[in-house]
RNA sequence: GGGUCAGUAGCUCAGAUGGUUAGAGCGCGUGCCUUAUAAGCACGAGGUGGGAGGUUCAAUUCCUCCCUGACCCA
């Protein structure tokens, strides 16, 4: 006997249920420590900041994470699952200078270092319980209680030790970096604090003449434009485009100007174009100096060429400031320009710019052109309206400002790690070409050090000799630390070196500003201190697969056994995040990429596409949603609904969608054998297996599709294609197993012919339905698991289990593809009585098939029964394809005759149209038919057949059908008594009778009715379960007043005792 | 401003190496079936395949430009 399913299954409460039994049995553990360690299936978590709350955008990763790791541990694999933390940067600091009120990095530095990084610690892990809350509520395998934390001291020093191998090649160098900068907060602001603080600022936009002074244009002058004129106190060159051509021109004024063809019309006086010539060809040439404040330590003051010139607006021509801005800083160093910093970090002019001094340098904008002007240099001054970033605390407009800065040599290994990213299987793969690859194509140098308190510092200490020349060390452990400081046990004076591993010591701590009071020994005696900026925190996540075992510290085998990741998956987001993090670093440390397969999942937006957040009140609770849905309903839903690389739009819509189609059937699928096989007694550990070759058509059927699911299943799985995996078995569920298999075998399960039969079916049914769960539990393990512990009573979960192979010998295309032309032949019926208003109810004489390919014949045959039980038919024959009420048509095959006869198509295409019969019998005879010049093959023309003279006719999908609506007195008869029990079925259901439950019928109707029942009095007794059928005149009974084909019928039934 | 992706029915999505009638589900209207189903089936309404060009006998599919949205970068 099986467990009877609770009668109303509330899927959140249902998961609390199976949530416990995993912790008590320990479920996930075995899963991996079961396996076998020599098939190894190595996975990756990116790791989450636990200072923010947990969101649905971390549900849709999670499960894409979740789900692959369970089908490869059901495949045979161990798969150990290592959760991580990301615990230090920018957003940690964000979150706690808020909490303290605090908006300049003055304030904290006030504040103190060592009371601000401790509340940065304090509150990483603020809302730790929401995020391992919606860990275990979704249904998220990971180990918690190993993860990896990356401020922990041995993460730290397996961090320095990557760092240093970098330095040691030479891969670290200190420079510039133009950020953005806030004036107020003396700041560099990060990329998201940039984002945020957008807002509309009107700015002239400048034309300058500068003044040429070498080469053959010395006559002229530079039309410069420039939309920062506070930019040009700093100016070093002028910038073309190399492949733009450029002309100089004299004006009605005569003068002689210089600017690119294609921005002639900024010009508005009369005009003549004396010369045209490529950029290239002004390289260069140099022109007087505009402002001569600051010295010229290099040679500056020529054309550059740089392919960013554009000419949307402008002149062609634009001025090169290397200190305020990323494309002039390049240009910099790649002409070794001067460097002039005509504003310092307050965003005043300094002193030595005697015109300006002291003056913002947006506010000077209007002195410089009025300066410019004043000397004859301004050519024209407009305004426009443009949307420039300011500061989100102060709302001022920020500098591109450049800043000290250390770097990592990424473009060194440039084409190393392209070259890498190939190997890479992207999902969905243009990612990896498009957005990823295009990215590393231009790849700059990685920034990695930042001016802040709370992260990985810099191991990079320095000295400054007499001739003012920094010498640089870098620290790659804490033994290499101890052994080369000089001052350690003074400022670690609880850190015991002897022992037990210092780097675990509790009192050790390694940032700011401890680390900073370390005093080291040059190699030449020098004493040496830390440069003040801690790294990147990009760069402890992208360190993970070895910090993550402290390697190469300790775990060497651990950290060779595990990379690359054979997987690993996150949000588009992370494209330049982890992902490019991951892959620079392990591309330098290790020569092969991090990972080898990776999902990337798109963002969710809410239902109209627009971003969630919590301004808006768009967003949506993860945890409400699972507590009205259920986590299974949730996960299919992320997976199901779209592709999982595109943006999805969140509908709440579609989840109760998903548990009403899919849940509620699946559930009542085994309900369904679970109520049945008890009924009659079936258990499918007692039976004796029926060969699948001895079963019914509709059981080896359902195999067929069933191992064809399999194998399509596993085929998706193993490349990654989730969200196709799982329409699939959607489909399957609903369409062949509940609406076909089911429902066409709903008699056969009640009341099964003999012995075999029942065996057959109820295994049939079994088998299919413990395949199906152990596909569907990677990606909704709940259900899953609970459906199978019902059926299989032994304890173990699912999740416990292997896939087995598809077996191929059960599967069976033709017996596929003829359940296929079953289906359509009774869709076509279907369609044909709802047009002829035939009920189902009234069974008919025949149907007519015609057969123009004599191999139908044997399939026709086969599904015969079938199709005339499904559609109350009571015969089906076949008229050949040479039979006179058969008329033929054709239509061209436009693949064939395409290319053969290319502009004649159309000519070809009535003629095919338009072939008479005898001419379609000849075609079929000959081979070949001659019309009007062309020769036709048979394989040009499709013949087909959608009419039968003298017969409704219905045709579709190439198959047509006739159906005979004569109803004669037997048959109307039969129609009366189907109506009958039909009313009776509905009587016990509305009025809740077991369907064991014998019954008496009481019956008042007219005698026109009243005798065909009687006539079929045993068959009704058979079907409704009923033990005798009364005359209900003179009875006082509460009828049901019902009608049967228009005369009234009033039905009373009771228990039979 | 640049890059990537997407745009197919009111909504969510399929599909086709280019082949002439573009499909499903939800929703809507009508009818039907059913003692596993909050389900299912049929019929009906609903589409200039974002727009404009081009290549081709043939374009929703390939190419170019543009528009809209999302994201990333500046």
């Amino acid at each position: 006997m099986y467990k009877n399913l609770p009668e109303n299954i509330f899927l959140p409460e249902l998961e609390k249920k199976v949530l416990e039994f995993w912790k008590k049995d320990r479920t996930f553990e075995k899963s991996v420590s079961t396996k076998n360690s020599g098939k190894h299936f190595t996975f990756y978590e990116g790791p989450p900041t636990a200072n923010g709350h947990p969101g649905i955008h971390h549900v849709i990763s999670r499960t894409v994470k979740d789900m692959i790791c369970r089908y490869k541990a059901m495949n045979g694999y161990k798969v150990v699952r290592k959760a991580g933390w990301d615990t230090q940067g920018l957003p940690v600091e964000v979150e706690v200078e808020k909490q303290l009120g605090i908006k300049s990095k003055q304030e904290i530095e006030e504040y103190g270092a060592v009371e601000f990084n401790k509340k940065c610690k304090e509150s990483i892990f603020m809302y730790l319980q929401e995020w391992e809350n919606l860990t275990e509520r979704m249904g998220y395998w990971i180990n918690l209680e190993e993860a990896y934390v990356t401020y922990h001291n041995d993460y730290i020093e397996s961090v320095w030790w990557a760092l240093k191998k970098f330095f040691e090649d030479g891969k670290i160098y200190k420079g510039f970096k133009i950020l953005p900068f806030c004036p107020v907060c003396e700041s560099p602001l990060s990329s998201h604090e940039v984002a945020q603080g957008y807002q509309d600022l009107k700015d002239p936009s400048v034309f300058v003449k500068f003044k040429i002074l070498s080469g053959e244009f010395s006559d002229s002058d530079f039309l410069v434009w420039t939309t920062t004129p506070w930019t040009l106190i700093s100016n070093s060159a002028l910038c073309v485009n190399p492949d733009f051509d450029y002309v100089k021109i004299k004006t009605a004024k005569n003068e002689n100007l210089i600017l690119a063809k294609e921005r002639l019309s900024v010009i508005q006086e009369e005009y003549t174009v004396e010369k045209e010539f490529k950029g290239k060809d002004l390289e260069r040439t140099e022109y007087a100096r505009l402002y001569d404040f600051l010295k010229d330590e290099k040679k500056g003051f020529y054309v550059t060429l740089g392919d960013f010139v554009t000419t949307e607006d402008g002149s062609g021509i634009v001025h090169i400031a290397p200190a305020f801005g990323e494309d002039d800083y390049q240009i910099g160093i790649k002409y070794e320009l001067p460097f002039f910093i005509a504003v310092g970090k307050n965003g005043r002019f300094k002193e030595e710019i005697t015109l300006f001094k002291g003056k913002n340098f947006k506010e000077a904008d209007p002195d410089i052109i009025l300066d410019l002007k004043s000397r004859g240099r301004l050519y024209k001054k407009e305004m426009f309206l443009h949307s420039y970033p300011h500061c989100w605390r102060h709302h001022v407009p920020l500098m591109y400002y450049a800043t000290d800065s250390w770097f990592i040599k990424t473009t060194a290994y440039k084409e190393k790690m392209l070259e890498l990213n190939k190997t890479i299987n992207w999902h969905p793969e243009t990612f990896g070409s498009g957005r990823f690859g295009k990215w590393l194509e231009e790849n700059k140098d990685w920034a990695i050090s930042r001016d802040r308190f709370w992260g990985t510092p810099l191991p990079v200490w320095y000295y400054t000799d007499e001739s003012g020349q920094e010498h640089y060390e870098c620290i790659g452990s804490l033994k290499e630390l101890t052994e080369k400081a000089v001052n350690f046990k003074d400022v670690y004076r609880n850190v015991k070196l002897k022992g037990k591993d210092p780097i675990m010591d509790k009192h050790l701590d390694l940032h700011k500003p401890f680390i900073d009071d370390v005093i080291i020994l040059s190699k030449d005696g020098h004493e040496m201190k830390r440069v003040k900026q801690v790294i990147d925190c990009w760069f402890d996540s992208g360190s993970m697969p070895f910090a993550q075992y402290h390697f190469p510290f300790e775990n060497n085998e651990a950290f060779e056994a595990n990379y690359p990741a054979d997987f690993i998956a996150e949000g588009i987001d992370q494209t330049r995040g982890w992902f490019y993090s991951m892959h620079a670093i392990g591309t330098f440390l290790f020569d092969k990429p991090a990972y080898s397969n990776l999902i990337v999942n798109g963002l969710i937006l809410d239902k109209s596409g627009k971003k969630m957040s919590k301004s808006m009140g768009n967003a949506i609770n993860p945890f409400e949603l699972m507590e009205s849905y259920g986590a299974d309903v949730l996960r299919w839903y992320l997976i199901a609904s779209s592709p999982i690389g595109n943006s999805k739009l969140f509908n709440e819509e579609d989840l109760s969608d998903i548990q009403n189609k899919f849940f509620d059937t699946l559930i009542n699928t085994v309900r369904f054998f679970i109520i049945y096989s008890n009924l009659v007694d079936f258990d499918y550990e007692d039976e004796k297996i029926t060969r699948p070759e001895d079963r019914d058509i509709l059981d080896r059927w359902i195999l067929s599709e069933l191992n064809t699911l399999k194998k399509n299943y596993s085929a998706l799985m193993d490349d990654y294609d989730i969200t196709k995996a799982t329409r699939l078995l959607y489909d399957f569920t609903l369409d062949e197993l509940s609406n076909w298999y089911i429902r066409r075998n709903r008699k056969r399960f009640r009341n099964p012919e003999n012995e075999k039969d029942k065996q057959a079916g109820y295994q049939t049914l079994y088998e299919v339905i413990i395949e199906l769960l152990k596909m569907i539990a990677p990606v909704s393990p709940f259900i899953s698991d609970m459906l199978y512990g019902n059926l299989t009573g032994n304890g173990i979960s699912i999740h416990l289990t292997e896939f087995t192979k598809p077996d191929e010998t059960l599967i069976d295309k033709n017996l596929e593809s003829e359940m296929k032309l079953a289906q359509d032949i009774v869709y076509l019926v279907r369609s044909m009585r709802v047009k002829n208003n035939l009920k189902v109810r009234q069974p008919l004489q025949q149907i007519l098939v015609p057969v123009l390919d004599p191999e139908d014949y044997k399939r026709y045959h086969n599904i015969k029964e079938i199709v005339l039980e499904e559609v109350n038919v009571k015969e089906l024959n076949i008229i050949e394809g040479d039979s006179d009420i058969i008329v033929k048509k054709s239509k061209p095959n436009f693949k064939s005759i395409g290319p053969k006869f290319g502009k004649d198509v159309k000519k070809i295409q009535q003629l095919i149209n338009n072939l008479t019969s005898s001419q379609i019998s000849e075609l079929e005879s000959k081979g070949s038919l001659n019309i009007e010049g062309f020769e036709i093959l048979s394989g040009d023309v499709e013949i087909y057949t959608e009419n039968i003279e003298g017969w409704i006719v219905e045709s579709y999908n190439g198959i047509t059908v006739a159906l005979d609506t004569k109803i004669d007195d037997k048959l109307r008869d039969e129609g009366i008594v189907r109506e009958f029990i039909n009313r009776v079925q509905n009587y016990r259901r509305s009025n809740d009778f077991e369907v064991s439950d014998k019954i008496k019928i009481f019956v008042k109707t007219p005698e026109n009715i009243y005798s065909v029942l009687l006539n079929y009095e045993d068959y009704i007794k058979d079907e409704t379960m009923t033990e005798k059928i009364l005359d209900g005149e003179e009875r006082e009974f509460d009828f049901l007043k019902t009608d049967i084909n228009g005369d009234p019928c009033e039905i009373y039934i009771q228990k039979a005792i």
